[in-house]
This record gives C-alpha cells, sequence and structure tokens, in this order.
DNA sequence: GCTTCAAATGTTAACGTTAACATCCGGTGA
DNA sequence: TCACCGGATGTTAACGTTAACATTTGAAGC
C-alpha cells in the first residue's frame, strides 16, 4: 500500500445534484432525471434545470453514480509492454470501440515477466473502477501465472491469448493462417525450395508460424529443410539471409516478420543473389514504413485494430464468445515475389 | 448520452465492509482501519479481519472510497493520434510514473480535430474518475480551442503543447533544440551549405524545427537557403533529395525527422551522390529500427519516456511547475555525416 | 361533483466507505 | 478507592447518486 506515501490532490469542491435541485427549486430525483435524459419530465421543468446546471457548472459525480449502479463504464486494460507496433494498434482498436459505447479504458501497467504479479494486479484491478479486464500477456509464463493465481476470476476477462484458458476468453492473431497463406502463396508461384526464417524459440507466435510453414510443405510432399533461426531483428534477418545465400537451390525465402526480411534481402543482394529476380522473398507483420531500393516486400497484415476492437466488445458485450478466436489477416502482394516455371 | 444503449454489464455481488465486519466480529470501521494499514488495530484482531478478508474475497469498492474521498488515484489521458511512435513512448512514460505512485491512467479518445469537441471531451472527463488530466493535443487547433471552450478547467490540466496556456501546465520536446544542435553539428564539422528539409506547414514541431535551422544559420552570418517541404514520409524525403542533388554546392542536409532523411539519402544514393562522403545526412526523432545499406544515421533523440513522467508529475504533484516545460534531447551521432576541410 | 387515471414530481432508503466523535477497558498515580 | 489516561474499538453521519415507491396535479368520463 503506497497510499499513504501518495499527495492528497484534493479536487475543488463539487456541485452536487441537491446543489442544482435547490437552485432549480425541484426535487434532486429531477434533477437526476433531466441528467438522464428521462421523458418523465416536463419540458418547461427540464428547460429550468438544464439552466440551473449550467448556471452552476454541475457535473454529475462518477463515484455516487459508480456507487449506486455497481457499474462503471469502463474497462482496465494490463499491458506489460505498450510499446511494440501490435500492441499499439490494438490499443487503437480498443479505444475506438470504448469511445462509440461510451466507455473508458484504465491502464495499469503490468510489470513483466514475474508470475506471482499477475494476482497482485489482479487485486489492484479489483479495486479499480472498472468493468472487465483485458490482459495483454505477452509471455506464455504469464498466461500459465494467471491460471495459478487466480483461480476464479472476479470480474469478465479477456486476453491475447493464442492458448485457451478455462477463465479466460482468448484472442489472437491467427499465425498459422499467415504462414499457411505465404507458403501457399510461394508455391502457387511454382517455388519448391522453401526456406524459411523463424523467430526466437520462446516466441509463440514463432512456434506457430514455423509449424504452419512445416505442415503447409509436408502436406505438398515437399521436405521443409532445417529453418534458420533469427531473434526479429533486421540484423539477425542480416545473418540468416547471409546462410541462405550461400545455398544456391533456394528459390524463395518466408520471413517470419519484415523486420528480418529486410536484412535477409540486403544479404542476399550483398551475396550477389537479387530480389525478386534470383530469390523470392516474403514477410510478415506487414509493418514496413518504407522500401529498401524500391523493392516492395511481399507480406501478411493482421488487423490489429480489429483484434482489438473484438476484444472490447468481448470483454464488455452479453453475448459469451468462444474460448479462443483466432482472427486471420490477409496477404499484401507486392514484388518481392517472382513465378518461376 | 448513449448510456442507455450500452449493456448493463452488472458485476457479481460484492463483498463489503460490513460482511467481513460480521464475519470477523467486528466493526465496519475496525475493518476499514485493517484495509488502510492504520497501526490503531490490535494485532490479533487485525489478523483475525484480515483472515475474513480472505475467506469472504473482499476487495474494496473504488467507488465507497471515491466518493467518500473525493479523491480517484487516476489520471485521464485524452489522446487523438495513440500510434505515433513518440506519443506511444510517453504513453510509457506516463504509466511508469504512475504505476509508482500507485495511479492508474485512464484513458479517452479525442477524435480528431474538431475544436468544439474539446468541451464534449471537458464534459465527459469531468464525469471521469479522474484527478487530474493530460491533453495530447497534436494540432495548434485543438489547444486554441481549448483557451475557448474551457476558459476554467474543473481539473488539474497538463498538455502536451510547445505553446504557453493560462490554464494548462504545457510540456512538450524542444524543438529548436534538436534543430539549433544538429545545425552546430554540422556547422563544426565544417560544412557551411547546409540545406533542410523541412515537415509540413501546419507542423508546429516542423516549423520550430525550420526556424532554429534558420535562426543557427544566420547566427553563424550564413545565407540559409529555401528549405525544401515534405510531409514527414520516407517518399517525401526521396522527392526532396532528388531537388537537392541537382545542387552540387550543398554539403550538408538538416532533414526534419529520420523516415524523410533515409528517403533523402536514397535520392542522392540515385543520383550518384554517396553519403556521408559526397554528402553529410543528420535526421531528427532517432526513430529508425535499422540502418540502409549499413549507413547509420546521425539523428536527434528526445526522451520520450521522460517527457511522458514529467507530464504525469505535473498532472499530480502540488509543486506548480512553470507553465510552459521545454525539454532538450540529445544529439546521437552515427555515421552519415563526415568532416569536411 | 365524484371517481379514475396518468403524468409529473417528491420522498425514502440504500450503495460502501471513512472522518469525527463516543465509548469501553485496563492500568497508573494520588 | 477513584479519577484519569491512552489505546482499542464502536457509532454516527455524510459523500452523490438512483430505484422504488408515494404523493400531487390536472383532466377525462360518468
Amino acid at each position: 500500500m503506497d497510499r499513504a506515501s501518495s499527495s492528497p490532490t484534493p479536487r475543488q469542491p463539487k456541485v452536487s445534484l441537491a446543489d442544482v435541485a435547490r437552485l432549480a427549486g425541484v426535487s434532486t430525483q429531477t434533477v437526476s432525471r433531466v441528467a438522464n435524459d428521462s421523458p418523465a419530465v416536463r419540458p418547461e421543468t427540464r428547460e429550468r434545470v438544464l439552466d440551473a446546471m449550467r448556471r452552476s457548472g454541475y457535473s454529475p459525480s462518477f463515484a455516487g453514480r459508480s456507487l449506486k449502479l455497481n457499474r462503471y463504464q469502463a474497462v482496465g486494460l494490463a499491458m506489460s509492454n505498450v510499446v511494440s507496433t501490435g500492441n499499439v494498434k490494438r490499443l487503437g482498436g480498443i479505444m475506438e470501440a470504448a469511445a462509440q459505447r461510451g466507455y473508458a479504458i484504465t491502464l495499469v501497467q503490468a510489470t513483466d515477466d514475474a508470475p506471482e504479479q499477475i494476482e497482485e494486479i489482479e487485486r489492484r484491478m479489483a479495486a479499480l473502477p472498472v468493468d472487465a479486464m483485458i490482459y495483454n500477456l505477452n509471455r506464455r509464463s504469464l498466461v500459465d501465472g494467471f491460471l495459478a493465481f487466480v483461480p476464479q476470476p472476479r470480474l469478465r476477462c479477456v486476453a491475447f491469448s493464442s492458448i485457451a484458458h478455462p477463465h479466460l476468453a482468448c484472442i489472437d492473431a491467427d499465425q498459422a493462417h499467415c504462414a499457411r497463406s505465404l507458403t501457399e502463396l510461394l508455391l502457387a508461384r511454382g517455388h519448391r525450395s522453401i526456406r524459411m526464417v523463424t523467430g526466437p524459440e520462446d516466441s509463440i507466435a514463432a512456434c506457430q508460424r514455423e509449424q504452419a510453414w512445416r505442415e503447409t510443405m509436408v502436406e505438398r510432399g515437399l521436405d521443409p529443410s532445417e529453418p534458420v533461426r533469427g531473434d526479429w531483428s533486421a540484423t539477425s534477418g542480416y545473418e540468416a539471409g547471409s546462410v541462405i545465400a550461400d545455398d544456391p537451390s533456394t528459390t524463395a525465402v518466408l520471413v517470419a516478420n519484415d523486420d528480418m526480411a529486410m536484412g535477409v534481402i540486403e544479404a542476399l543482394r550483398d551475396h550477389g543473389r537479387h530480389v525478386p529476380h534470383d530469390v523470392s522473398v516474403v514477410g510478415a507483420d506487414d509493418s514496413l514504413k518504407w522500401s529498401v531500393a524500391k523493392l516492395e516486400l511481399t507480406s501478411y497484415a493482421f488487423d490489429e485494430r480489429e483484434i482489438g476492437r473484438l476484444a472490447f466488445e468481448t470483454a464488455v458485450g452479453d453475448a459469451q464468445g468462444p474460448a479462443l478466436m483466432l482472427v486471420p489477416g490477409t496477404v499484401v502482394e507486392r514484388s518481392s515475389v517472382r513465378d518461376i516455371s
């Protein structure tokens, strides 16, 4: 409890319903009715009350209303890492949906990793003015931690997670669809020797993308060669690209994200292999804001906004959706893939 | 009022102080004392109450407490565009500071532009559970709008703005320092013919950067040539770069942001002018995540996190800071600038 | 003129919390 | 023995709102 240490921050004396009522010469209930657009008020009375509100500078008390209604018109959002691109777009989607419904979003920082902190967060959240929670748990351990520490959450909970959970509605991007679609695109363009540059081992997204690529290849009777592992960064992509450039049989590379794809392309070029003429490259996430040397990277875009919106609707909606919702995106075809005969 | 249209979202029956009191055989006040770590409770009694809390699953009612204390332990944040990089980092800083103080952040989307919406936002915010407001007004019109529509804000207000305002504490990145430092860097390296690629005319940041560059040049007795205007995008930078490439006397380019600088470099290269050998280029904002062809862009980094943190502290702190706070950043030297004799 | 009805408005109580004050209790000093 | 003290606990009232019910008002129908 650091409550004691925080500054008091007193607010200005508020104008209450009673003040307005006195000013307008009516009862508080009538003022309440006007404030809530109840039709059971004579236009004349309503006008008098509205005028009193304006003159006194009345604004309703959130606390009073919430206490009475036991409802906050707000959704809590626990995020461990706001700063990644996908997260931010989701946040945008959540805010948009919230604004439409007249809800506010209450952010609380989930300090990374430590699974036992989930309990702390849940406890803090329970004392917060929110009707539901959205958890952005970017580590597998956090999802497990939630299960262990919050056997029965008090609020409705939604999590961005591709792993189902008994007490959480889970929503996430459909990673398998992403990798499968891109692999199929390359296959349709005649490529057979498709290598993959995957992400770090502890990334769920990377694993799922890798597995979907592997499955798609096997389904077509093709032998998926060993993927090259990167760490999502352009630099690691450059290293991966250098490895791949040495293998002349490879005609296409599926890279697990755009940043690495950038590095792969640069490495291939530095090794004398031109993209897309000699090697086709596809990325994923569609996160590039500019092109390198006029090459436009074919990628796969998730509608992160929509995923955020969906999470919000699940959190406040009446309908209980499926426990796990995987949202597919779409392939964005550009100029980094070439047909081969 | 769209309150009626929103779903009721009832919460589970809450456990109140009274329930815990009954269970522990004490008065509600004693339970309250335990909940607030008051020392005036016998250890034995405290233990009995804590046990009752655990057994009943008590969690304090935010609404009840706020109603009594007239304080929310939360700060509102109105943002029109969460998705830009600087904004996100500021948000990170705000959240960090808020977490340390035990505050929550309540986000509300400020739908763009329309100045009269400021009033709507202010009204909605006044009914929100917040003790202070942070406004992220990215358009000049919004700042003016605030002045016009909210002559006397009810809450303490902080805005990210480089223009002072009577009822707002304003905080922003020191754009002038940014452009001045970069220009001085180029001057120190021997450059005399320094052109500028600036941003759109309606951008305050662009104007301030342009003006500072101009002033620095004039101070040194140099004649600032007409700046080339872009729109912050890499594409517009490419166009600007093509213009500049035609002028062989230019030895250095100050570009108003990194994205455009990227385009400038590409254009120069396409016109046979190598960076940094033939032309030195500096960007601003330090927003690039990877390098193009191993060229590392010299840039200028703001500590956006710190700016966010400062805004939060101003919002909740007791001390009334200066009305306008401009936070300088630092030059980040890399390999895109070369000494000339 | 009286009943009946509906519309408009008022009254009461409760939501969960805490500040301020009141009470109780055991021990200390006269 | 008793007044007094201070620590521990209880009681009361209030924060601003709204649901539920009560009351008033005016008009229509007989």
